[in-house]
DNA sequence: AGGAAGCGTAACTGATGGGTTACGGGTTTG
DNA sequence: CAAACCCGTAACCCATCAGTTACGCTTCCT
């Protein structure tokens, strides 16, 4: 999981995945949609075949590059555990109970301000 | 989603997402919980703010992060579109690995190879 | 064979990023 | 007001990385 989010971060990455999912692809027609240098192409091939997001299978003098869609769950399933708010209503006691670990002492009227894009 | 994907692959961006999970926090508590400088930690503190994932307030002079469980939900899909249809959360898929490869076609006699694994 | 095609790798470079210490600005508290 | 506290930012160093060109290996075609 850990090199998966690490290779899905990158912007060719990601097109190479989006252009996997219609089928395996040799790393020549990978590259030729780009237009960064062919090797360049080569190394995130290599990120991503390490990751084990793509599986590569030799034939003849190609080299052929196939999704693993297995591989994917595993991040979706770390990812699914934010997604859902579980039962924390309780925020602001949480909250509360943090302040305290500072400072033990009585409390006023708490000023609040935001601070959100 | 992009700025997601790169937040999410650190290894302590990860764990700092862990902690918010139980509910918010103020930096210097989050800080605490590793052997990192706290500057350090509050440059992750950045990169998960400006990813959207959590959000901060200022109480006080503290200054309180707090998860943003629908910025995950974004590459929580986009992930999706690459799993199986192993059958948890998925969609039935109603779309068949079409497996058209725009092969570039010489004038001559294409060696043509399907390879599907 | 011999040459062209397909790909990965090596070597190098500029940009990026995570770590640190030093510092400044806002907020309570005495 | 001054001191202590919380926290972000600046300046800096070192490791990593994305991009390039040059090269070598293997495979297909004539």
């Amino acid at each position: 999981m850990d090199d998966v989010a690490g290779a899905i971060a990158d912007e060719v990455r990601r097109e190479i995945l989006t252009l996997l999912r219609a089928g395996p692809l040799p790393a020549g027609e990978i590259a030729g949609r780009f237009t960064i240098s062919r090797p360049a192409v080569s190394r995130h091939l290599r990120v991503l075949r390490d990751s084990g997001l793509v599986r590569d299978e030799l034939v003849g003098r190609q080299r052929i590059y196939t999704l693993v869609p297995e591989r994917f769950t595993e991040l979706a399933g770390w990812i699914a555990r934010f997604t859902r708010p579980s039962g924390w209503e309780q925020r602001l006691d949480a909250l509360a109970t943090e302040v305290h670990r500072t400072r033990r002492d009585r409390s006023r009227g708490t000023d609040r301000q935001e601070n959100t894009a």
